[in-house]
DNA sequence: TATTGTTATACTCTATAACTATA
DNA sequence: TATAGTTATAGAGTATAACAATA
């Protein structure tokens, strides 16, 4: 006999988060991405962000993210764009094939995700995006 | 004006998902080990197994998982012990003290979620914790 | 002085392919 | 033949420290 022990919030979500990690390197990997890269790709869709503030979203220092940065801006899913502003500082910028990339990466990472929350209903879904936004802000 | 759009339930878990490696991230390093490390340390409490299913588990070709193990090794965090059935396989097994630091970075890991989830109350705790069960199967 | 971003360096992580030893 | 695990290799990710240029 198996004792089955349901585990507390915070333990499922450390599980969750591996979960999620693991069908995020899987959809990456068919596009030719490294998790890393599709990560930072994804976060872009956002918008255009500096060296420095897209360091923090990805919680990385700013000298890890220069390679990363570099490789994706080699392979053209990039662009570096000189602010005109502060000389110093740039944005990063989509070009239209990274952006494609992104959004195809996005759309598959969800609809695998989807798949596995099948039988919940749309009031319960609602619920719980909800409580998932408060506990990220 | 900003046009907040609400997330799909999957797109929230993603990014929660990202917390939850952020925070991951942050007590491994405080314990001095790298957030791969720590997550071997972690399935291991579980119970001591081989190299193959050890590489399963972290979603690894066993061929990156050998390097991983070789580190915790040396650092006696782990044994690699012959099996005494089957002379071409091993189970890794924590040491007293690579025990001690998976217990502690796990419970380190949960106090810090346990606090972002503050916020929630206890019957969305329990519709969240079995959503987030059916994810992880 | 503080900030933006890069370079240099050293490790760690990871996959692929080829391998050894055992089953 | 198939399986358990390793080695060799190459590339990617990461942090620390030191740096250049600009604010």
């Amino acid at each position: 006999m198996t004792t089955e022990v349901t585990p507390s919030l915070a333990e499922a979500l450390v599980r969750l988060s591996h979960t999620v990690q693991h069908v995020f390197a899987d959809v990456s990997r068919e596009y030719g991405l490294t998790p890393q890269q599709a990560h930072a790709l994804c976060r872009l869709v956002a918008g255009p962000v500096g060296m420095t503030e897209l360091s923090r979203a990805l919680h990385l220092e700013k000298s890890s993210l220069t390679g990363l940065v570099d490789r994706i801006e080699q392979r053209e899913l990039v662009v570096r764009v000189r602010d005109g502003a502060d000389r110093r500082a740039c944005r990063i910028e989509l070009t239209p094939v990274g952006n494609r990339l992104a959004w195809q990466t996005h759309e598959e990472v969800t609809r695998r995700l989807d798949e596995k929350l099948g039988a919940l209903r749309e009031p319960d879904r609602k619920r719980l995006t909800s409580a998932v936004m408060r506990v990220i802000g």
